[in-house]
DNA sequence: CAATTGTTTTTGGTATACCAAATTTCCATT
DNA sequence: AATGGAAATTTGGTATACCAAAAACAATTG
């Protein structure tokens, strides 16, 4: 009953994928014996699992309580994205300074795909490609420290981001400013990167904003 | 054998200041049952600290053989204080929107203490008041994530920064520099404070780098 | 009927037992 | 003496057992 991936990370990979697609809806408890029951598995890597979640933010832990999922409020998902905003300038510049070609090469793939994407597949396909786009930017800042700790926002913020880019009306302007970005990059202009990717993440705080409201309906 | 806090929190802690005292140089590695014995706990509580210094960094865990504690390179302390530059110009600039005038009062006051210390403790004292004054304008930003993820990077600097307090050198122009991001949080001068917060950390990065090479000889 | 207290149940925290992979040791063979 | 490999040991991963605190529930009492 083992594998090369610790079971843990495995049992923590399938709870937050149930998380974020939203099959354990946010507020609900996830109880150590309960879960770890259904998926056949023992307590100990439930409980490890939980805590790697919990680190990440995506569920919270009470003291002598059963941990539930997390159920930000707009100010926290909005505290969360200016702070991924800051990380994403910064790899922007980093990016400028220490892309190779091949990084850039894949920026620009991933960018095609992108727009390829849109005009073909559906939301959940263009969706993933945009988060792979940003996730190669901050790996072509070579700072290992910076992806890692951006990726981890990254995953904060998968539902949200989620929910804002169903929002079909400025997918243009969305897919341009990515161009923009491109652009910057390859020019190697990095205060351009930066105005354009604070930019673009203004407008998905402005989208998650719009997305709190409705839900309010 | 236990207590309001987790026991696992607990030992974190105390391993924690283990590794960033030195008493657990960089490079040994942590075995579960050993330590878990000198300690008198058990393995589990014992595992649970060790994965939760290894997100903080401090050690790192290989698949199938025991965790060592961290010995990052210049190129990863540089990294890493790249990041933690960025969160921190980000700290300041919200500071001086959402800073209460509580905030600022605990800010100078943090000053007054360093100016203190400075003149009368020892290297120690002052480092811990330093510290205390940086986490003080991440609160003071109101951002959660943002003080929790500054927080992280603290915490995983500490040793290297403590390394780099001790050279007494420029420990004028690090005071004067304190002075003048108390001004520009009192002025809500965003612009002045990145300024200043962004050339007072590039010095620590040259102290660090000189560090690095003293250390080869 | 409400309130309070005592009991049962649920739940997370901790300890221990067991297993398999990986390392090390050491002997047999050349 | 060198080497190949098998057995023993070490170590982390997982499962299970036990405990105490907290919550839920029930019963008793005013």
């Amino acid at each position: 009953m083992e594998q090369s991936q610790p079971l843990a990370e495995r049992i923590a990979n399938q709870l937050r994928r149930h998380i974020l697609l939203g099959s354990l809806a946010p507020g609900v408890s996830i109880k150590e014996r309960d879960n770890a029951e259904e998926l056949g598995v023992s307590r100990t890597p439930m409980r490890e699992a939980i805590r790697i979640l919990a680190k990440e933010g995506l569920v919270v832990l009470r003291p002598a309580r059963s941990p539930i999922v997390a159920a930000p409020s707009l100010k926290e998902v909005s505290d969360d994205l200016e702070v991924m905003s800051a990380l994403e300038v910064l790899s922007g510049r980093l990016a400028c300074k220490n892309a190779t070609p091949e990084d850039l090469a894949e920026i620009e793939r991933l960018y095609q795909k992108m727009l390829d994407t849109a005009r073909n597949g559906d939301s959940v396909d263009l969706f993933e490609v945009d988060m792979d786009f940003h996730r190669a930017i901050a790996a072509a800042s070579h700072n290992k420290s910076l992806a890692e700790t951006h990726s981890a926002y990254v995953a904060r913020l998968w539902r949200t981001r989620y929910l804002s880019a169903s929002i079909k009306s400025d997918r243009d302007r969305s897919l341009r400013q990515h161009g923009e970005i491109v652009r910057g990059l390859k020019a190697r202009d990095a205060r351009f990167v930066a105005k354009e990717i604070g930019s673009h993440i203004r407008h998905v705080v402005t989208n998650v904003a719009d997305l709190f409201d409705e839900r309010e309906a």
